[in-house]
DNA sequence: ATTGAACATTTTAAGTTTAAAATATCCAGA
DNA sequence: TCTGGATATTTTAAACTTAAAATGTTCAAT
């Protein structure tokens, strides 16, 4: 049998929880290289964290801004971790709080001009490092493990899944 | 053409480079889903949090203990990260630094008595919480996964691979 | 033996993260 | 209107995280 033939009989022998194991370890530590480089090279280009791109990330697909809880639950973190996040975005001038007339309780959160600009090149760039990042995975294969994926988030209360 | 079929057409026509973003955006997701769950449990039934469960997961299959490098190299954080949970550890009595005789610069850090019972309860559990939660992913799909995210871990520097 | 580069760890400063408590506001029902 | 539960956000305390600088140690080449 060839050395392949052999991992693919151990791993068959496995009960499936030691598999499914074996794949959250995988997944967190994949997760977790990539974080890795695209945080040094977030940082290095365009000083901006990791977390800062991610709240910016989501502004710009939305056409009036966000509140704070609706930026919490999209990003999967903490109400009052995006507290501090939106501050120092606000001090940076790269997004601003409104107070919408509506409901006195609620900020909505939006990119400043100078904020969309930065993000549109910062974003540009994360695209082509992801692209070299995954690049040993080509397009077939990325849809297949997306879609492995968005079955598994439905298990799992919370989190919004999105394109 | 079926909804799903439309879903596949649209996907086929995405550039790999949107592909893959896709791709790391869910891993994201996913890794972060889980880890606020496992987070969650552990901190609720055991008293500890995910960064010591991981360290004591890194100890327990070590027959010698590690040094702090390789614990950092190992869970691919920064060292100076290390000092700071092994130091809550040590409170706990969970785990003990000791000085190698050979090289003054070192720690050896091992499981106590008391760490080694607490992780054998902590990941029994651990493996039933991510089976529960990765329950719509079979034995086959969990090895298709895996063995994808190995290719890509190859292209990132650092981390280091393990069973 | 000395020196200097490499190594292991800790410290520091800034930021992130969480859970829980506190504040302020909204809104529905009595 | 009033009251109480629900909602939105901030604050707090503790832990985590990183990058970079500082400290102490090792080791090889002189």
């Amino acid at each position: 049998m060839t050395a392949a033939g052999k991992v693919r009989e151990r791993n068959a022998m496995r009960p499936a929880s030691k598999q499914r194991l074996r794949l959250w370890l995988r997944l967190l530590r994949s997760a977790r290289a990539i974080e890795t480089q695209v945080r040094e090279r977030l940082r290095i280009e365009f000083s901006i964290t990791l977390p800062q791109f991610d709240v910016m990330a989501a502004l710009v697909r939305t056409e009036n801004g966000m509140t704070m809880t609706e930026l919490s639950r999209h990003l999967m973190v903490s109400n009052g971790n995006v507290t501090g996040i939106i501050d120092r975005l606000v001090t940076e001038k790269l997004v601003l709080r409104q107070a919408p007339a509506s409901d006195r309780r609620s900020f909505i959160v939006r990119l400043t001009p100078k904020g969309e600009a930065l993000f549109a090149l910062a974003a540009k760039a994360h695209e082509g490092w992801v692209d070299d990042l995954l690049a040993d995975i080509d397009a077939d294969e990325a849809e297949r493990i997306v879609n492995d994926l968005d079955g598994l988030a439905r298990n799992l209360r919370g989190g919004e899944i999105n394109s």
